[in-house]
RNA sequence: CGGGGAAUAGCGCAGCUUGGUAGCGCGCCACGUUCGGGACGUGGAGGCCGGGAGUUCAAAUCUCCCUUCCCCGACCA
């Protein structure tokens, strides 16, 4: 069938859309694919949506011929089996809940672990039965606190999620690798680059999860690279190592200083540099010799609040991404001026170890940054006003109630793997595998007989790609200053023909003879047969709209040639109006 | 969570200071001219001025509340 964009539901817009800021979310509102009804919730229109399902096919057809089965759930969940997880509570305001005519609890499905859990459990009870690999692709329902992107982060969005299920660690082992294979194809077949990096675990430990981020500087995650191994990571999920404890005999016996006038470390810093008391031989203070005590409020699920404090060397940040990741499912909350006043052993400004941890006069947990090794010394807030200490010890003079690992990862820090430097870099997360282990069918007591007849909890692993997000992905990756360009795979269209002359000559029928060969030759079709459309409106939207193959049926349909251009590479030829068939269908044989 | 800015026709914007019942460009409709890089003329259609409350004879305009969007910040002890 050929497209006529005379009838084909589809306004272009010549202004970018003024809220949209990411060029992906810009032209796919301006070409006409989506439209916003609500904040992060999108219409497709006709273009989008033929977009859509050829990522979406495309995931299908990798997905099935790994050997997984689709099946599909309710966005409507009742509350129960989240309720046994705990991600009722835990998911907190990122929820949606919802209640029926009787008052019913529901909720409106973010992620379905648990409902794949327990329709295995309701059907499956042998070890025989395993492998099995499940998945279904849905929408899902996040309340975001603020979407973005447009597409890219959604409060409702399509998600493909597949759910291993195995008898023991060494089968989950190749059900991972077999998905994260799928995953490498499919993102190949999309024409999305990728790079994979381990990612945080989560509050459930111990488990491997790795992403597949797509490089993009309007990314919201940041990672890191090794610039000699093949080390790379979420930043959120980087781990520097201990530091090893050194003896502590040589360092002088903590002394406190009158240090008026130093709000902030760099003061600090310069104020021991300038006084000759307080001086150091050899080499001057820097931040890094100072111990910086950061405060902030965890809100738990259940609503309780919890201060933390946090001590750091001084030329360090803490990095939130990294603390919200750490402390998950809590949320944080900054630690405003009335809960100083709250708490009276802490002077803002002054904060050392010495009023900090749980037996210590704040009773504020508080947890060390792992560049604080046993025997290092510290210059650090005497908690009093106006007063610093120096020579302060860990391990001789404070002591912490544990170690965290989220000041901030800053490019060339040390890989903690081989010591060599790290380089920073920001993608989207197009993708994520993920070893559960045993956490849901714990919960939702998933169990099978195994040879010997005895209960075995099955282990899980959960698979998931963002399929509206990946439009959103291959868009930003593709398109250039003049609009969308679309790798052949997924284009709404594999041919888009101009026709650039009055509509009612040789051009037209020129066009139409091709649309209909092209279209017999099993290819997309779409024809610009606006009337009364100047050539120069109809170039600008088959650029904005992004098909690889612009055919023009113009001025040189008199000398008997069309012009052909390939919205990929760039190029443009004059071909016979004879061979113009055997020539694009050549072209879009060919690879992406 | 905090601080700014904003919300008026499908899109981009003016009007608001100084209240008197809404305008421009693009797009859309009709006719005519144009036809290879976002053409032109003439005539049209289209808006509960984000929602609610208040002040007033009268509110897009002033006040308050709510919702949504954009930007910046979130700690430097």
């Amino acid at each position: 069938m050929i497209h006529r964009m005379s009838s084909v539901f589809l306004r272009t817009l010549r202004d970018n859309p003024v809220d949209a800021e990411v060029p992906s979310h810009r032209l796919l509102v301006r070409g006409g694919y989506i439209r916003r009804v609500a904040p992060g919730a999108y219409t497709w229109l006709p273009l989008g949506w033929r977009t859509f399902r050829r990522v979406e096919n495309i995931i299908r057809q990798e997905m099935d011929s790994l050997g997984a089965q689709e099946v599909h759930f309710p966005s409507l969940l009742p509350r129960e089996p989240y309720e046994a997880s705990g991600r009722w509570s835990d998911y907190g305001d990122n929820l949606f809940r919802l209640q029926d005519r009787r008052k019913v609890d529901y909720l409106l499905g973010p992620t379905h672990e648990e409902m794949f859990t327990l329709l295995v459990k309701d059907l499956y009870s042998s070890y025989k039965d395993l492998p099995l690999w499940l998945y279904q692709i849905q929408t899902k329902f996040r309340d975001e606190a603020r979407p973005r992107g447009g597409l890219l982060r959604g409060r409702e969005f399509v998600m493909k999620d597949s759910y291993s299920f195995d008898i023991d660690q060494e089968g989950l082992q190749r059900s991972y690798d077999a998905h994260r294979n799928a995953y490498i194809k499919i993102f190949e077949r999309l024409g999305l680059p990728y790079v994979i990096v381990s990612a945080m675990s989560g509050a459930m430990g111990g488990s491997v999860s790795e992403e597949f981020l797509f490089p993009c500087v309007n990314g919201e995650d940041s990672y890191v690279r090794c610039t000699r191994c093949d080390y790379s990571a979420n930043t959120e999920a980087v781990r520097i190592g201990s530091t090893p404890p050194v003896d502590a005999s040589t360092h002088e016996l903590a002394r406190v200083a009158e240090t008026p006038d130093t709000p902030t470390i760099q003061s600090l810093v310069d104020l021991f540099n300038a006084r000759p008391d307080l001086q150091r031989q050899g080499r001057p203070w820097t931040a890094h010799d100072t111990l910086k005590n950061v405060l902030f409020n965890l809100r738990h699920p259940d609503g309780r609040r919890e201060p933390l404090a946090i001590g750091i060397p001084g030329d360090r940040d803490v990095d939130m991404k990294r603390l919200e990741a750490h402390v998950d499912p809590a949320e944080i909350e900054t630690f405003a001026d009335q809960h100083f006043v709250a708490n009276a052993a802490l002077v803002k400004g002054y904060i050392g170890p010495g009023s900090l941890g749980r037996e210590n006069t704040s009773g504020i947990r508080y947890l060390l940054d792992p560049r604080v090794g046993i025997g290092s010394a510290w210059i650090t807030g005497a908690n009093e006003l106006g007063r610093h200490v120096m020579n302060l010890v860990h391990g001789r003079d404070f002591t912490a109630d544990g170690t965290i690992d989220v000041a901030e990862v800053r490019d060339d820090d040390p890989c903690p793997q081989c010591g060599g430097s790290l380089n920073i870099e920001r993608g989207i997360e197009i993708g994520h595998v993920f070893q559960l282990g045993k956490k849901y069918a714990d919960v939702l007591g998933l169990n099978v007989l195994d040879k010997n007849g005895k209960p075995q909890v099955v282990t899980m692993g959960s698979y998931g790609i963002g399929v509206s997000r990946a439009v959103a992905a291959i868009a930003e990756a593709t398109h250039d200053d003049l609009g969308l360009r679309w790798p052949r795979a997924v284009a709404p269209f594999d041919v888009h023909i101009v026709i650039a002359g009055k509509g009612n000559d040789d051009t037209a029928n020129t066009a139409n003879t091709l649309a209909e060969q092209l279209d017999s030759a099993g290819l997309q079709v779409l024809l610009d047969d606006r009337s009364g459309v100047s050539p120069g409106v109809k170039f600008k939207d088959a650029e904005l709209l992004g098909n690889p193959c612009i055919v023009i049926a113009g001025r040189g349909v008199a000398q008997g040639v069309v012009e052909i251009r390939d919205r990929l590479l760039g190029t443009a030829v004059e071909i016979k109006i004879a061979d113009a068939v055997a020539h694009i269908v050549a072209a879009h044989s060919s690879s992406n």
